[in-house]
DNA sequence: ATCATTGCAAACTGTTTGCATCAAG
DNA sequence: CTTGATGCAAACAGTTTGCAATGAT
Protein backbone atom coordinates (compact mmCIF):
# COMPACT_ATOMS: atom_id res chain seq x y z
CA UNK A 1 0.00 0.00 0.00
CA UNK A 2 2.39 2.40 0.84
CA UNK A 3 4.33 4.78 -1.84
CA UNK A 4 7.50 4.17 -3.28
CA UNK A 5 9.96 5.50 -0.67
CA UNK A 6 11.72 7.24 -3.40
CA UNK A 7 8.60 9.71 -4.50
CA UNK A 8 8.86 10.48 -0.60
CA UNK A 9 12.36 10.84 -0.52
CA UNK A 10 12.04 13.21 -3.91
CA UNK A 11 9.00 15.14 -1.60
CA UNK A 12 10.68 15.47 1.47
CA UNK A 13 13.68 16.95 -0.41
CA UNK A 14 11.75 19.42 -2.12
CA UNK A 15 11.04 20.43 1.21
CA UNK A 16 14.16 21.09 2.50
CA UNK A 17 14.10 18.04 4.67
CA UNK A 18 15.41 14.96 5.16
CA UNK A 19 13.93 11.42 4.26
CA UNK A 20 13.73 9.32 7.45
CA UNK A 21 11.79 5.96 7.85
CA UNK A 22 9.11 7.57 9.64
CA UNK A 23 8.41 10.29 8.09
CA UNK A 24 7.83 7.84 4.98
CA UNK A 25 5.37 6.19 7.25
CA UNK A 26 4.01 9.56 8.46
CA UNK A 27 3.25 10.63 5.14
CA UNK A 28 2.27 7.80 3.91
CA UNK A 29 -0.80 7.42 6.15
CA UNK A 30 -1.45 11.11 5.33
CA UNK A 31 -1.85 10.33 1.75
CA UNK A 32 -3.85 7.45 1.40
CA UNK A 33 -6.61 9.74 2.29
CA UNK A 34 -7.07 13.26 3.30
CA UNK A 35 -7.19 12.30 7.08
CA UNK A 36 -7.62 14.59 10.04
CA UNK A 37 -5.56 13.05 13.59
CA UNK A 38 -3.75 13.86 16.61
CA UNK A 39 0.00 13.24 17.39
CA UNK A 40 -1.68 9.98 19.63
CA UNK A 41 -4.07 9.13 17.80
CA UNK A 42 -1.75 8.42 14.39
CA UNK A 43 0.80 7.24 17.27
CA UNK A 44 -1.76 4.62 17.62
CA UNK A 45 -3.39 3.53 14.35
CA UNK A 46 0.85 3.28 13.78
CA UNK A 47 1.32 0.63 16.10
CA UNK A 48 -1.60 -1.15 15.00
CA UNK A 49 -0.35 -1.23 11.59
CA UNK A 50 3.11 -2.84 13.24
CA UNK A 51 4.78 0.69 12.79
CA UNK A 52 6.70 1.05 16.39
CA UNK A 53 7.21 5.20 16.32
CA UNK A 54 7.87 6.59 18.97
CA UNK A 55 5.36 8.97 20.51
CA UNK A 56 8.16 11.74 20.50
CA UNK A 57 9.15 10.91 16.84
CA UNK A 58 5.64 11.46 16.17
CA UNK A 59 5.12 14.49 17.62
CA UNK A 60 8.63 15.98 16.28
CA UNK A 61 7.49 14.83 12.70
CA UNK A 62 3.93 16.23 12.80
CA UNK A 63 5.92 19.94 13.73
CA UNK A 64 7.83 19.47 10.91
CA UNK A 65 6.16 18.64 8.22
CA UNK A 66 3.63 22.03 9.31
CA UNK A 67 6.26 24.00 9.44
CA UNK A 68 7.51 23.02 5.92
CA UNK A 69 3.66 23.32 4.77
CA UNK A 70 3.02 19.82 4.21
CA UNK A 71 -0.10 19.47 6.33
CA UNK A 72 -2.13 21.96 8.68
CA UNK A 73 -2.59 22.00 12.04
CA UNK A 74 -5.87 22.75 14.17
CA UNK A 75 -7.66 22.33 17.30
CA UNK A 76 -9.76 19.14 18.27
CA UNK A 77 -12.63 19.47 20.00
CA UNK A 78 -10.89 19.48 23.30
CA UNK A 79 -8.01 21.97 21.94
CA UNK A 80 -5.73 19.02 21.28
CA UNK A 81 -3.87 19.41 18.04
CA UNK A 82 -5.61 18.08 15.18
CA UNK A 83 -3.47 17.49 11.63
CA UNK A 84 -4.82 17.61 8.26
CA UNK A 85 -3.34 16.65 5.02
CA UNK A 86 -5.85 18.90 3.27
CA UNK A 87 -4.06 21.37 2.24
CA UNK A 88 -6.58 23.78 -0.13
CA UNK A 89 -8.76 26.29 1.73
CA UNK A 90 -11.25 25.38 3.46
CA UNK A 91 -12.96 25.45 6.77
CA UNK A 92 -13.62 22.72 9.51
CA UNK A 93 -16.38 21.73 11.55
CA UNK A 94 -15.86 20.16 14.76
CA UNK A 95 -17.97 17.58 16.60
CA UNK A 96 -17.84 18.53 20.44
CA UNK A 97 -18.91 15.76 21.62
CA UNK A 98 -17.03 12.67 19.26
CA UNK A 99 -14.37 14.80 17.95
CA UNK A 100 -15.42 14.16 14.96
CA UNK A 101 -14.14 16.87 11.72
CA UNK A 102 -15.12 17.60 8.97
CA UNK A 103 -13.98 19.51 6.21
CA UNK A 104 -16.38 22.64 5.01
CA UNK A 105 -16.13 24.23 1.23
CA UNK A 106 -14.96 27.77 2.21
CA UNK A 107 -17.79 28.87 -0.32
CA UNK A 108 -20.48 26.83 1.02
CA UNK A 109 -19.74 28.92 4.73
CA UNK A 110 -19.07 32.03 3.13
CA UNK A 111 -22.36 33.47 1.92
CA UNK A 112 -23.74 36.68 1.21
CA UNK A 113 -24.41 37.80 5.18
CA UNK A 114 -22.02 36.16 6.91
CA UNK A 115 -22.50 35.67 10.50
CA UNK A 116 -26.07 34.32 10.01
CA UNK A 117 -25.91 32.35 6.68
CA UNK A 118 -22.48 31.07 7.64
CA UNK A 119 -24.81 28.96 10.15
CA UNK A 120 -27.11 28.21 8.20
CA UNK A 121 -24.96 27.58 5.17
CA UNK A 122 -23.19 25.37 7.18
CA UNK A 123 -26.12 23.30 8.62
CA UNK A 124 -27.98 23.08 5.60
CA UNK A 125 -24.47 21.79 3.07
CA UNK A 126 -23.51 19.29 5.94
CA UNK A 127 -26.73 18.13 8.69
CA UNK A 128 -24.36 19.20 11.54
CA UNK A 129 -25.78 21.31 14.27
CA UNK A 130 -23.54 24.68 14.23
CA UNK A 131 -22.84 26.15 17.85
CA UNK A 132 -23.19 30.21 16.94
CA UNK A 133 -19.90 31.03 15.40
CA UNK A 134 -17.05 32.75 17.51
CA UNK A 135 -14.80 34.07 15.93
CA UNK A 136 -11.12 33.47 17.32
CA UNK A 137 -8.95 35.62 14.97
CA UNK A 138 -5.10 34.90 14.95
CA UNK A 139 -2.31 37.91 14.23
CA UNK A 140 -0.29 40.31 15.74
CA UNK A 141 -1.37 43.00 17.97
CA UNK A 142 0.00 46.84 16.41
CA UNK A 143 2.62 46.76 19.11
CA UNK A 144 4.32 43.30 18.41
CA UNK A 145 3.97 43.91 14.59
CA UNK A 146 6.84 45.98 15.11
CA UNK A 147 9.07 43.33 17.18
CA UNK B 1 -13.36 49.14 45.12
CA UNK B 2 -15.01 45.76 45.50
CA UNK B 3 -19.03 45.78 45.18
CA UNK B 4 -21.46 45.30 48.33
CA UNK B 5 -21.27 41.76 48.89
CA UNK B 6 -24.88 41.59 49.08
CA UNK B 7 -25.22 42.97 45.65
CA UNK B 8 -22.58 39.64 44.54
CA UNK B 9 -24.24 37.37 46.71
CA UNK B 10 -27.84 38.19 45.12
CA UNK B 11 -26.12 38.33 41.77
CA UNK B 12 -25.13 34.57 42.44
CA UNK B 13 -28.45 32.74 44.24
CA UNK B 14 -29.77 34.69 40.62
CA UNK B 15 -28.42 32.07 39.42
CA UNK B 16 -28.62 29.43 41.45
CA UNK B 17 -25.27 29.45 43.22
CA UNK B 18 -23.93 29.87 46.69
CA UNK B 19 -22.15 33.22 47.81
CA UNK B 20 -18.66 32.63 48.86
CA UNK B 21 -15.74 34.68 49.20
CA UNK B 22 -13.79 33.53 46.35
CA UNK B 23 -16.70 33.88 43.93
CA UNK B 24 -17.40 37.48 45.21
CA UNK B 25 -13.48 38.46 44.65
CA UNK B 26 -13.42 36.86 40.98
CA UNK B 27 -16.65 38.35 40.24
CA UNK B 28 -15.40 42.23 41.59
CA UNK B 29 -12.22 41.26 39.06
CA UNK B 30 -14.16 41.16 36.24
CA UNK B 31 -16.91 43.78 36.80
CA UNK B 32 -14.21 46.34 37.41
CA UNK B 33 -13.61 46.17 33.82
CA UNK B 34 -14.03 43.74 31.23
CA UNK B 35 -10.94 41.94 30.99
CA UNK B 36 -9.36 39.00 29.72
CA UNK B 37 -7.72 36.79 31.89
CA UNK B 38 -6.15 32.97 31.75
CA UNK B 39 -6.75 31.03 35.23
CA UNK B 40 -3.33 31.23 36.24
CA UNK B 41 -3.30 34.99 35.36
CA UNK B 42 -5.75 35.56 37.57
CA UNK B 43 -4.28 33.78 40.35
CA UNK B 44 -1.65 35.75 39.99
CA UNK B 45 -3.50 38.77 39.57
CA UNK B 46 -5.31 38.14 42.52
CA UNK B 47 -2.58 37.59 44.81
CA UNK B 48 -1.00 40.77 44.14
CA UNK B 49 -4.28 42.18 45.50
CA UNK B 50 -4.01 40.06 48.73
CA UNK B 51 -6.38 37.31 47.73
CA UNK B 52 -4.50 34.02 48.65
CA UNK B 53 -7.44 31.65 46.53
CA UNK B 54 -5.89 28.72 46.11
CA UNK B 55 -5.34 27.84 42.01
CA UNK B 56 -7.89 25.09 42.17
CA UNK B 57 -10.47 26.92 43.47
CA UNK B 58 -9.69 29.73 40.78
CA UNK B 59 -9.94 27.21 38.23
CA UNK B 60 -13.22 25.19 39.85
CA UNK B 61 -15.23 29.01 40.25
CA UNK B 62 -13.79 30.21 36.68
CA UNK B 63 -15.40 26.97 35.14
CA UNK B 64 -18.69 27.34 37.58
CA UNK B 65 -19.41 30.95 36.65
CA UNK B 66 -18.88 29.66 33.02
CA UNK B 67 -21.06 27.17 33.15
CA UNK B 68 -23.30 29.21 35.23
CA UNK B 69 -23.37 31.94 31.72
CA UNK B 70 -21.84 34.86 33.62
CA UNK B 71 -18.84 34.71 31.91
CA UNK B 72 -17.72 33.21 28.41
CA UNK B 73 -14.62 30.68 27.09
CA UNK B 74 -12.10 31.42 24.79
CA UNK B 75 -9.17 29.89 23.22
CA UNK B 76 -5.97 31.96 23.74
CA UNK B 77 -2.69 32.43 21.70
CA UNK B 78 -1.44 29.15 23.37
CA UNK B 79 -4.72 27.18 23.69
CA UNK B 80 -4.78 27.81 27.60
CA UNK B 81 -8.69 28.54 28.43
CA UNK B 82 -9.07 32.76 28.49
CA UNK B 83 -12.13 34.10 30.62
CA UNK B 84 -14.31 37.10 29.02
CA UNK B 85 -16.77 38.79 31.46
CA UNK B 86 -18.19 40.81 28.63
CA UNK B 87 -21.04 39.15 27.31
CA UNK B 88 -22.27 41.09 24.26
CA UNK B 89 -22.28 39.27 21.37
CA UNK B 90 -18.35 40.06 20.28
CA UNK B 91 -15.55 37.99 18.10
CA UNK B 92 -11.89 37.78 19.97
CA UNK B 93 -8.79 39.00 18.25
CA UNK B 94 -5.77 36.89 19.32
CA UNK B 95 -1.83 38.27 19.17
CA UNK B 96 0.32 35.20 18.49
CA UNK B 97 2.90 36.70 20.26
CA UNK B 98 2.42 38.20 22.85
CA UNK B 99 -1.08 37.20 23.93
CA UNK B 100 -3.47 39.97 24.41
CA UNK B 101 -6.83 39.22 23.17
CA UNK B 102 -9.10 42.30 21.76
CA UNK B 103 -12.72 42.71 21.13
CA UNK B 104 -14.29 42.87 17.87
CA UNK B 105 -17.58 43.74 17.15
CA UNK B 106 -19.54 41.78 15.01
CA UNK B 107 -20.54 43.71 12.28
CA UNK B 108 -17.15 45.38 11.56
CA UNK B 109 -15.96 41.68 11.08
CA UNK B 110 -19.37 40.39 8.97
CA UNK B 111 -19.13 42.39 6.12
CA UNK B 112 -20.94 41.84 2.73
CA UNK B 113 -18.29 39.46 1.09
CA UNK B 114 -17.13 37.83 4.35
CA UNK B 115 -13.79 35.68 3.55
CA UNK B 116 -12.07 38.52 2.18
CA UNK B 117 -13.52 41.33 3.82
CA UNK B 118 -13.67 40.16 7.27
CA UNK B 119 -9.82 40.11 6.99
CA UNK B 120 -9.24 43.73 5.73
CA UNK B 121 -12.39 44.90 7.78
CA UNK B 122 -11.24 43.72 11.05
CA UNK B 123 -7.03 45.25 9.84
CA UNK B 124 -8.45 48.81 9.31
CA UNK B 125 -10.65 49.07 12.22
CA UNK B 126 -8.42 47.45 14.68
CA UNK B 127 -4.66 48.15 13.13
CA UNK B 128 -4.02 44.30 13.80
CA UNK B 129 -2.45 42.04 11.21
CA UNK B 130 -4.99 39.69 10.62
CA UNK B 131 -4.02 35.78 9.72
CA UNK B 132 -6.08 34.24 7.14
CA UNK B 133 -9.16 33.47 8.81
CA UNK B 134 -9.64 29.15 9.35
CA UNK B 135 -12.99 28.68 10.59
CA UNK B 136 -13.09 26.20 13.58
CA UNK B 137 -16.58 25.74 14.04
CA UNK B 138 -17.94 23.69 16.70
CA UNK B 139 -20.72 21.93 16.90
CA UNK B 140 -22.91 18.08 17.23
CA UNK B 141 -22.49 15.66 14.26
CA UNK B 142 -25.34 14.23 12.57
CA UNK B 143 -24.72 11.36 14.65
CA UNK B 144 -23.66 13.05 18.03
CA UNK B 145 -27.51 14.80 17.31
CA UNK B 146 -29.54 12.05 18.53
CA UNK B 147 -27.63 11.08 21.68
C1' DA C 1 -27.78 19.95 60.09
C1' DT C 2 -26.95 19.61 55.44
C1' DC C 3 -24.57 20.05 51.55
C1' DA C 4 -21.58 22.94 48.66
C1' DT C 5 -17.08 25.12 48.54
C1' DT C 6 -12.29 25.50 49.85
C1' DG C 7 -7.37 24.31 49.76
C1' DC C 8 -3.83 21.31 49.24
C1' DA C 9 -1.48 17.70 47.00
C1' DA C 10 -1.53 14.29 43.84
C1' DA C 11 -3.03 12.81 39.26
C1' DC C 12 -3.56 13.45 34.38
C1' DT C 13 -3.22 14.91 29.43
C1' DG C 14 -1.04 16.80 25.74
C1' DT C 15 3.33 18.25 24.44
C1' DT C 16 8.32 19.35 24.72
C1' DT C 17 13.16 18.51 25.84
C1' DG C 18 17.84 16.43 26.96
C1' DC C 19 20.74 13.17 25.58
C1' DA C 20 23.04 9.16 23.85
C1' DT C 21 22.61 6.33 19.73
C1' DC C 22 21.85 5.83 14.92
C1' DA C 23 20.96 6.94 10.05
C1' DA C 24 21.12 10.25 5.96
C1' DG C 25 23.65 12.89 2.93
C1' DC D 1 32.49 12.34 8.40
C1' DT D 2 29.10 15.64 9.64
C1' DT D 3 24.73 16.76 10.73
C1' DG D 4 20.18 15.73 11.59
C1' DA D 5 16.68 12.16 13.27
C1' DT D 6 15.33 8.64 16.58
C1' DG D 7 13.73 6.80 21.03
C1' DC D 8 13.48 6.81 25.62
C1' DA D 9 12.67 8.96 29.92
C1' DA D 10 12.17 12.94 32.35
C1' DA D 11 10.20 17.61 32.43
C1' DC D 12 6.38 20.69 31.62
C1' DA D 13 2.02 23.43 31.38
C1' DG D 14 -2.60 23.61 31.98
C1' DT D 15 -6.18 21.54 34.18
C1' DT D 16 -8.77 18.17 37.05
C1' DT D 17 -9.65 15.32 41.08
C1' DG D 18 -9.82 13.16 45.89
C1' DC D 19 -10.46 14.28 50.29
C1' DA D 20 -10.68 16.28 54.85
C1' DA D 21 -11.73 20.76 56.84
C1' DT D 22 -14.65 24.75 56.49
C1' DG D 23 -18.46 27.78 55.38
C1' DA D 24 -23.19 28.91 53.42
C1' DT D 25 -27.97 28.26 53.79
Amino acid sequence: MSKKPEKTRDLLHSFGLRYSKPRNIILDYFHEKDRHTSAEHLFYDLKDRGHNLSLSTVYLNLSVLKNAGLIRELKGAMGEAIFDSNLSPHHHLVCEQCGEVMDVPIFTVAGEKPTYLLKAHAEQATGWKVKEPRLELRGLCPTCQNT
